[in-house]
DNA sequence: CCGAAAACTTGCGGGTCCCGCACCTTTCCA
DNA sequence: TGGAAAGGTGCGGGACCCGCAAGTTTTCGG
């Protein structure tokens, strides 16, 4: 990889990280434009020929931490059924075994989830993501993204338990472990969401 | 319902309805506030008082038809499960038996996932939509949508099915009956997604 | 029916954003 | 090593969105 590739991801990762740690610290609306590009070391201009808003930057870094998980899904022995390997893949990333989540990654999404003008790219971002899966599965079931439902139908459910039990997460009061309420959802929609038997 | 709050009614719908139309009509670009507001018969500042931005009044539709879906879910009856009743809500919503659904809904959705521009506010109105659609959930199996993971699951997958499926017909070459789409993807939410057999 | 209060509309001004364009600097590669 | 390619930057402008302070319409109690 040449020097300048190297100098672009360098700029991209700096500019992205600046964005979240400024927004977290004193809120989006109390960061310009001006003050990311400052942080980063590189002119205003320069902010815009990389991300095309405030919102991509800071969601940026939650697109790499995606792609990541669908790579992981592609790595699994093909011994395992698709669902243990999602459920593998997932726990990998999601499960901390005892100790607590990166303090950084869940003040990014909180501020991503909580904030109105970052919950729209929040999603869209999670949409590329589950686009990726979606190739990762067709590749693991054979099948054909654009012809067959099925793969699209899996990421998009798996990216809706990872949401929701994040979300949870998030919100609960007595924070449990967030793998276990990854492994509880992804199980669930793999069991096909039966209706609680109202005992 | 006073005079008042109709005319406010009637001038949102106004606005949301000139929205869309004009951006499909010349693309979103070609649109400013000022067409929007002048085609609804008020000031642009109006325009701002109603919606907070073109993106908003463009989907705001959409979340209309959401609600409605969520309402349909709450009024079936208790005798069915609860996934007969989600499927029949969402039939009676996209299935249009032997007629092409309403054009102007189509280019509508077409415009949102495919403009960048709108895809994220898109994705946020399905996500509040999935909010309520939790509500009536809960409602329905007895659970509570703050403290149990499951009338939110439900909810998420049901929305990544419609979502799967109008985006599948949306692309395919020969349109086939949304409704058929639609159907098959819920079925095989509720049956938990297996792996298909590579026979 | 009336008059004050509440709610809505509108114009203005300003801060911010985002991009096209042209110019300059740095990196690449034959 | 020198031209070509690519990235960084400053400038300028169009558009967006909101606070504020009138002005206007609806509401509602008396």
């Amino acid at each position: 990889m040449g020097l300048r590739e190297r100098k672009k991801l360098e700029t991209r990762r700096a500019l992205s990280w600046a964005a979240l740690r400024l927004a977290v610290e004193r809120g989006l609306d109390n960061v310009l434009v001006e003050d990311i590009a400052a942080a980063a070391g590189v002119s205003p201009r320069t902010f815009n020929n990389y991300f095309s808003s405030k919102a991509e930057a800071i969601t940026s870094r939650h697109v790499d931490r995606g792609r990541h998980l669908a790579e992981q899904v592609r790595r699994r022995p093909r011994t395992e059924s698709l669902w243990e390997s999602i459920l593998e893949a997932a726990l990998a990333q999601y499960d901390t075994g005892g100790t607590l989540p990166d303090p950084e990654w869940t003040a990014g999404v909180r501020l991503m989830t909580s904030e109105p003008a970052l919950i729209g790219e929040f999603l869209r971002a999670s949409s590329m993501i589950e686009r990726e899966l979606a190739e990762a599965i067709a590749e693991r079931t054979r099948t054909d993204v654009r012809a067959d439902i099925y793969p699209r139908l899996v990421a998009a459910a798996v990216g809706a338990a990872i949401e929701v039990a994040t979300d949870q997460w998030l919100t609960a009061d007595p924070p449990g472990p967030l793998g276990d309420l990854v492994r509880e959802a992804l199980t669930q929609v793999a069991a096909g969401l039966p209706e609680p038997s109202t005992a």
